[in-house]
RNA sequence: GCGGGUGUGGCGAAACUGGUAGACGCACUGGAUUUAGGUUCCAGCGCCGCAAGGCAUGGGGGUUCAAGUCCCUUCACCCGCACCA
C-alpha cells in the first residue's frame, strides 16, 4: 500500500486539469450558466489563511456547480491599486507598479498549489491600463449622463508634511509620520451622485433574498431614509443673508422642547461670523481632529455662543439662543439642528455642560413622570432635571405635556405625523424626507490609483479627455522622497493641450478612490480583454454573479458602490438593465484567527511570541516558552519548573498570556504561513481544515493540532481506498443493504451541506460516510461504489485526493468532470422511528414504532411502556401530547 | 457616539418549522497492535453523584405540555462608520 503523499499526486493532477482545460470558462448555450466570485485580493505579497478560506469556499461552490453541469465562470484578479504601493516606495525605495505586479506575482505562484479551479486566462489587475482605461471611458460617460460633479470636501490635513491623510493615517488626531495634529481643510473635490440613488438603492434591497439579513439592514441604516419636518427660524442679530436658519428635524414633536439652536463649524453662517476672533478661535478648536464620524462624534462637545438669537416658530417672543456645535454634521440635514435636551442624549449632555434649559414634552404613560427615579421635578416650571434624556421608541405611546397637536397620549410616530401637519397648515415649515446617504467623494490627492481623465482649460473650464487619449496612463518617473502626490510636481504630465480648443491646459491630478476600481471588476471579467468596458453579450450571458463571497468588512461601502455602479454602467449602456443588482447572492465569511501569546516587559509593553516558541502544556493548557527545549523535556518539568524558565535575560517571571480567537496580525506575531502548511500537508489538509469546524460565516481559528488531524484522516482515507481496491472481486458482505443506505444519506447530507453553505456539517457528513465505510462488510462492488461516491462527494473539498482515488478504483476520465452522485429518495427513508416519552417535558423512556402508526395506537404503547408505568406510579394522566414521528409528552 | 453581529462541554461545533441538547472533529483517559513512536485500532468522555437521580445552552425574568430556539432585561466580546483594502 503507498503511503498518502500530496507532494506527488497534487502537482500531478493540477498539471492534468490544465492540460485538459478543465476550468476554462466558456459560454455554452446548451449549459445553464453560474457565475462564483470571491472578492479579489489586494496584492500585499503574501496570501494568509483568510484568503485560503475564502477561495476555498468558492471553489468548493465551483467545483460543485460544475459537477452538476452548469458552465461555471470563477475567474480571478488583483485589487491592486492603493496606499501600501506608496507606502512601500516611500519606505523602501523602489516604484509601486514594480513593487505591486512583483507582488501579484509572488502571489499568484502562492495561489496556484492549492488547486483552485480558476480561468486563470481571465485575469486582470485594476492597474493595469487595459483596466483602468476603460474605468476612465466609464468616467467621462457618467461626466455626461450627470452622475459626476465637483464641490468642496473636508480632508485631513497634515499641516507638517503639507499632505492629505486618509483616516487610517490619522491616529489619535495625529499624522501618523509627522506627529503633527491633524486639521480639517476643505478641497474641491469630484463626487459620483450616488445620492440620486437614494431611494432605489433602499427598496431594492427587499428582492435581495439571498443577501444575509444583516447585510441589508445595515445598507438600510447606512442609506438612512427619514421623514421629518424642515422649517425656518427667523434670525436676530444675524449677518445680512441668514435672515433664516433652516432647520432638520425627525422630532418634531419635541418642538416645545427646545432650548437652543446649534449649528455645525461648517455651516455658512459661521463662516459669515469668522471676522469675530472669537468664532474664529472656536472655530480652529473644532478643526482639530480628524474628519472621520467616529472621532467626531466621540469627541468632548464643545460649543459657542454666537448671541445670534432665533424665534420659535411657535411663539414669537420665545427667542433661542444660536450655538456653534462640534457634534453637528454639515453633510447631514441643513447642518443646523434645534435642541431639545429633554428627548436627545447628544442635546442633554450639551446643554447640561452649557447650563442651557431642559424642558420635557412627554412623559411616560404609566402616571409617572419618568420611569426613571433620580428625577426631580421642578413645580414652578414645570421643568425636570434629570440625569439623561428620557428617548423612547417611537413606537411607544408616551403622554405629551407640552403637545400643540393631537391627543395628549399617543405614540412618536403619530405625534411627528401631526407635527408635521400642523407646520404646514399654518406655513412655518413642511415634511421632507432625506438620506443620511452622502455623495461619494472619488478624489484622491495619491499617485498609485486612476487618473481622472480631465483636463482644466483657462478659457474652458473643467473638460474632459477625449475617448481616443485613453488610458490616461500613470507616468513612471516619479518621485516619492517628499510627501505629497508626485502627479503634482510632475515637470511634464500634467501639461496637455485642451480638447476642446487646443489652448495649452493642465490635466487633474488627482486619482480616482479604489473602490471605484472594485466597484465594477466583476462585470470586466465577462470580457476582459475587450476594447470596450464591457460586451454586452458576454455580460448579458454571465451575469449576474451568482454567488458572492467575502468579507463582512465590506457589508456596506463595497457592496453599495457596485450596486450603484451596476446602476451607472446601466444607464451609460454598459451593462443590460437585468444586472443592476449585479449579486445575485451574497455570503459573508468569517476570518481565520490565532491565538497570541502574549508577556510583558520590565517597562509593561507588551511582548509577543511566535507560535513555534511556546509549549502548551497538553493537560492544563497553559503556555510556556520553549527556551529550546524538547517537548519530551518540557513534558517532565516540574510546574513549578516553567516559572524559572521564563523570558531569557528577564528577570521578572511573567506567565505566558494567552488570548484566544485573535485576527493574526505580524505586529502580534500570530500569522500562520499557509505556504508552510501546503509544504507539510499539501493543499488537500489546508482547503479540508478551513473548510472543517467551524461554520463559514463564524471566526475559525486555526490549530496546528486540527491541521494535523485533517491530514491523517485524509491518510485514513487514502488508506482505506488501497485496502478496497485490494478486496478480492468476488467478496460477498453482509451489508450491502446498510452501505447503500449509508451512501445515499451521505450524498444527500453533503449536497445539502455545500448548498446550503454549511461546509462544516457537509464534512461532518463525510466523516461520519468514511467511518461507516470503514466498518461495513459489503461485497467487493458495492464497496467500490461508495468509495468512488465518497471520492466524488470530497471533491469539491479535497480535489485532488478525489482524483487520486477515483483514478485508483476505476472511475472515468477526471474526478472534476465525473458528475455529482444523485441519492435514490427511496434508500433516504426509514420504516421505523425511535420516538422519546417526556413525562412533564423530562424525558424517561423512548419507544420504537412503525413510521405510520396512528397517533391514538403510539399512545397506547407509550403508556404501555415500563419505564413510563414506573415513573408515573399510578399518578392519573391530565394530558398526553403526540407529536407524530417526534415526541411523546405526558402530563401529569 | 451611531449601526450590525456573536455567546452551547476542556476546545471547534451540531440540534430542520418550539419537540431526545452535545452529531462530527480536536484534546484528554484507559486498553490493544508495533522494535519503538508523536503510527494505527478498540473503548470512554457535559457537570455533580456509588447509584437512583439532579443540574446544564453568557446572567436574570417570562410565555408554553415542551425553550438553545419565542418575548423582556442585562453582561461580555467582535465588525463597520464614508480617504484601509
Amino acid at each position: 500500500m503507498s503511503r498518502y503523499d500530496p507532494s506527488v499526486i497534487e502537482p500531478k493532477w493540477q498539471a492534468a486539469w490544465e492540460s485538459a482545460g478543465a476550468f476554462t470558462a466558456r459560454r455554452d448555450p446548451a449549459k445553464p450558466k453560474y457565475y462564483v466570485l470571491e472578492m479579489f485580493p489586494y496584492p500585499s505579497g503574501r496570501i494568509h489563511m483568510g484568503h485560503v478560506r475564502n477561495y476555498t469556499m468558492g471553489d468548493v461552490v465551483a467545483r460543485t456547480k460544475a459537477a452538476q453541469g452548469f458552465s461555471v465562470l470563477h475567474p480571478m484578479g488583483w485589487d491592486a491599486f492603493g496606499m501600501p504601493a506608496e507606502n512601500a516606495a516611500m519606505e523602501r525605495g523602489g516604484h509601486p507598479k514594480d513593487w505591486t505586479y512583483g507582488n501579484i506575482a509572488d502571489m499568484k505562484a502562492q495561489m496556484k498549489p492549492l488547486g483552485l479551479s480558476i480561468d486563470w486566462s481571465r485575469e486582470l489587475a485594476t492597474c493595469d491600463p487595459e483596466y483602468y482605461g476603460q474605468q476612465q471611458a466609464m468616467f467621462i460617460d457618467m461626466m455626461e449622463a450627470g452622475l459626476v460633479y465637483r464641490k468642496a470636501a473636508v480632508v485631513n490635513w497634515d499641516p507638517v508634511d503639507m499632505t492629505v491623510l486618509a483616516n487610517e493615517q490619522v491616529i489619535d488626531g495625529k499624522g501618523w509620520r509627522s506627529g503633527a495634529a491633524v486639521e480639517r481643510r476643505e478641497l474641491t473635490q469630484w463626487f459620483f451622485k450616488i445620492s440620486d440613488y437614494s431611494e432605489e438603492l433602499l427598496s431594492a434591497l427587499d428582492g435581495l433574498t439571498n443577501w444575509p439579513e444583516k447585510v441589508r439592514l445595515m445598507q438600510a441604516n447606512w442609506i438612512g431614509k427619514s421623514r421629518g419636518l424642515q422649517f425656518g427660524f427667523d434670525t436676530v442679530g444675524a449677518p445680512a443673508g441668514f435672515e433664516v436658519l433652516e432647520v432638520y428635524t425627525t422630532r418634531p414633536d419635541t418642538l416645545m422642547g427646545a432650548s437652543f439652536a446649534a449649528i455645525s463649524p461648517d455651516h455658512p453662517l459661521v463662516k459669515a461670523l469668522e471676522s469675530d476672533p472669537r468664532v474664529a478661535t472656536f472655530v480652529a478648536l473644532c478643526q482639530k481632529g480628524g474628519t472621520s464620524a467616529e472621532e467626531i462624534e466621540t469627541a468632548e462637545k464643545i460649543g459657542h455662543d454666537t448671541g445670534i438669537r432665533v424665534k420659535h416658530p411657535l411663539d414669537p417672543n420665545w427667542e433661542l439662543p444660536v450655538w456653534i456645535a462640534n457634534f453637528i454634521l454639515m453633510d447631514y440635514g441643513t447642518g443646523a439642528i434645534f435642541g431639545c435636551p429633554a428627548h436627545d442624549q447628544r442635546d442633554f449632555e450639551f446643554a447640561s455642560k452649557y447650563g442651557l434649559p431642559i424642558k420635557s414634552v412627554f412623559a411616560a404613560t404609566d402616571g409617572s413622570m419618568f420611569n426613571a427615579t433620580d428625577i426631580l421635578v421642578r413645580e414652578d416650571a414645570g421643568d425636570v432635571v434629570l440625569s439623561e434624556a428620557f428617548v423612547p421608541m417611537k413606537s411607544e405611546k408616551v403622554r405629551y405635556i407640552r403637545g400643540f397637536s393631537g391627543q395628549p397620549v399617543q405614540t412618536g410616530d403619530e405625534a411627528v405625523a401631526a407635527a408635521i401637519a400642523h407646520a404646514e397648515t399654518h406655513g412655518y415649515g413642511k415634511g421632507v424626507t432625506k438620506f443620511r446617504l452622502r455623495d461619494w467623494g472619488v478624489s484622491r490627492q495619491r499617485y498609485w490609483g486612476c487618473p481622472i481623465p480631465v483636463i482644466h482649460c483657462a478659457t474652458c473650464g473643467v473638460v474632459a479627455e477625449k475617448k481616443e487619449n485613453l488610458p490616461i496612463e500613470l507616468p513612471y518617473d516619479v518621485s516619492f522622497d517628499v510627501p505629497g502626490n508626485p502627479l503634482d510636481r510632475h515637470p511634464t504630465w500634467r501639461d496637455c493641450s485642451c480638447p476642446k480648443c487646443g489652448a495649452k491646459a493642465r490635466r487633474e491630478t488627482d486619482t480616482m478612490d479604489t473602490f471605484v476600481d472594485s466597484s465594477w471588476y466583476y462585470a470586466r471579467f465577462t470580457a476582459p480583454r475587450a476594447t470596450t468596458p464591457t460586451v454586452l453579450a458576454d455580460a448579458d450571458y454571465w451575469m449576474n454573479v451568482d454567488q458572492y463571497i467575502g468579507g463582512i468588512e465590506h457589508a456596506i461601502l463595497h457592496l453599495l458602490y457596485s450596486r450603484f455602479f451596476a446602476r451607472a454602467m446601466h444607464k451609460t449602456g454598459h451593462l443590460p438593465a437585468k444586472a443592476i443588482e449585479p449579486f445575485n447572492a451574497l455570503f459573508t465569511q468569517g476570518m481565520v484567527t490565532h491565538e497570541i501569546y502574549k508577556t510583558t516587559d520590565a517597562q509593561g509593553r507588551p511582548v509577543y511570541h511566535l507560535p513555534e516558541h511556546i509549549y502548551k502544556d497538553p493537560t492544563s493548557g497553559k503556555a510556556y516558552l520553549r527556551n529550546n527545549l524538547s517537548d519530551d523535556e518540557l513534558a517532565e518539568m516540574p510546574d513549578d519548573a516553567f516559572l524559572a524558565l521564563q523570558p531569557p535575560g528577564s528577570k521578572k517571571l511573567t506567565p505566558i498570556e494567552i488570548i484566544p480567537s485573535a485576527k493574526m496580525s505580524k505586529s502580534k506575531k500570530n500569522v500562520v504561513d499557509p505556504m508552510n502548511i501546503i509544504a507539510a500537508f499539501g493543499a488537500d489538509t489546508a482547503r479540508w481544515f478551513v473548510m472543517s469546524d467551524s461554520p463559514p460565516e463564524r471566526d475559525v481559528e486555526w490549530t496546528s493540532s486540527g491541521a494535523e488531524a485533517a491530514f491523517k484522516h485524509l491518510s485514513r482515507v487514502w488508506a482505506l481506498s488501497s485496502r478496497i481496491g485490494d478486496m478480492p472481486a468476488d467478496h460477498k458482505g453482509e451489508g450491502d443493504d446498510a452501505l447503500a443506505r449509508a451512501t445515499a444519506k451521505a450524498i444527500d447530507d453533503v449536497t445539502r451541506g455545500i448548498e446550503g453553505f454549511a461546509f462544516n456539517k457537509a464534512i461532518a457528513g463525510l466523516y461520519a460516510f468514511t467511518n461507516t465505510i470503514g466498518k461495513a462488510n459489503a461485497s467487493t462492488g458495492v464497496m467500490k461504489e461508495a468509495i468512488r461516491t465518497l471520492a466524488r462527494l470530497m471533491s469539491p473539498m479535497t480535489p485532488h485526493l478525489a482524483e487520486e482515488i477515483w483514478a485508483v478504483q476505476g472511475g472515468a476520465g477526471l474526478c472534476a468532470q465525473a458528475g455529482w452522485p444523485k441519492a435514490d429518495p427511496q434508500l433516504l427513508v426509514d420504516d421505523t422511528v425511535t420516538l422519546p416519552i417526556q413525562i412533564n417535558g423530562k424525558r424517561r423512556a423512548e419507544i420504537s414504532v412503525p413510521k405510520e402508526m396512528a397517533a391514538a395506537e403510539v399512545e397506547k404503547l407509550a403508556l404501555a411502556n415500563e419505564d413510563v408505568v414506573r415513573f408515573l406510579a399510578g399518578q392519573p394522566v391530565k394530558k398526553i401530547i403526540v407529536v407524530p414521528g417526534r415526541i411523546i409528552n405526558v402530563v401529569v
